[in-house]
DNA sequence: ATGAAATTGACCACTTTGGTCATCTTTCTG
DNA sequence: CAGAAAGATGACCAAAGTGGTCAATTTCAT
């Protein structure tokens, strides 16, 4: 199968998914999106639930790759997050829907796949925040700061403006550099917070 | 009709039509979860449409209790975000959903009510932060940090907050005093860092 | 030209849909 | 208490949509 094709398919049937769960989720507008044939779909995958777990297998996949870009060399946690949100950007080129599905899984609650689910999320790490941290550099964070409150901060600081980006654009086609410098003073403003003077 | 079940049918619905859009929100699956017969909620409503519309007048006078409870004279941004926080709250415990359904109008595209919903949002004013946010004392600021960027790391910040607790307890009975000196501290850390030493 | 592989969409039995309405229950009035 | 008015019910309906099949067609390497 040609990969351009796959992912159109990969693509329609997470938006469906997402959009309306599993057991709403419409085989028929699934491949209207993806523009194949109903015998197609149902020749590469044999049935519904069939199509629903390959997607869940592919979305970790693709989240895992996120692990294994990271430069854990990298102890400075500013850059750290740079990073991870540049990553995260490209992956959401290609799949704009992968975080989307991920997070629906959780409230998924349809019997005919609940179980599925589980098993295969019980193998994901609990929190992916502490692999993506890994190896940084506390100690040029201000002392009075609990490391993991700014941990937090930084979080909801990057996934907000994140949100706001894609919102403001809905293309990526232009994501620009203009975003990235925006970013960057937010950077600057965390940084001369979280960071001991000076540093 | 009794208030209580008048909020039972408001709830059932907003998580259906949360849930699965407008379309393929099932008004069966909403009688069901309202604990009322089929005719009866069409004795209420003419149709589909005209609950959800309702639902959506309804959700927006909601919205709009915010800003008359607001106490506009505390000038002090943290005083004032913690207090959006707690009428957020009180708000959340008697519709747990009328946020989520708020954010989820705007994804909406069914064509039965595209230019209705479009017309009820049009009056609604498109920056709830900046009326938030009127009359607040940015003096005390930090004055190499931008107010606009400030307050929206606040709110990010808040906002992740709430996300955290929400997902947490998932049941508002016990909210409980630890999650607001958890804030506090939240509360702490940022003030040291946006405003000027020693306020 | 040929055989194999890929693709199609009409078709099927079945479920669910939004909405109706004759009937039953509760409440109100005198 | 009778009787009327108002409220609540759920079986019922035509229509639409469901996941999945498969005989027929198209595509393509040889």
């Amino acid at each position: 199968m040609k990969p351009e094709k796959q992912e159109r398919i990969i693509n329609a049937a997470m938006k469906e998914f997402v959009k309306s769960g599993f057991e709403k989720a419409s085989t028929n507008e699934i491949v209207k999106d993806a523009q194949i044939s109903k015998g197609s779909l149902f020749n590469y995958f044999s049935n519904k639930k069939d199509l629903y777990l390959f997607l869940i297998q592919n979305a970790l996949n693709i989240i895992e790759q996120i692990y294994v870009e990271i430069d854990m060399n990298e102890r400075d946690i500013f850059e750290r997050i740079s990073q991870v949100g540049f990553i995260k950007l490209n992956i959401q080129k290609k799949y704009p829907l992968v975080f989307d599905f991920l997070k629906s899984l959780i409230e998924e609650d349809a019997k005919d796949v609940k179980s599925e689910i589980n098993q295969l999320l019980a193998n994901v790490q609990k929190d992916g925040f502490k692999r993506i941290y890994e190896n940084i550099d506390w100690s040029k964070l201000r002392e009075d700061i609990e490391p993991e409150k700014a941990m937090n901060i930084l979080n909801w600081a990057m996934t907000g403006f994140a949100e706001l980006q894609i919102a403001k654009i809905k293309s990526f086609e232009d994501i620009g550099t203009e975003m990235f410098n925006e970013w960057d003073e937010y950077k600057e403003i965390l940084k001369s917070c979280f960071y001991k003077n000076g540093e």
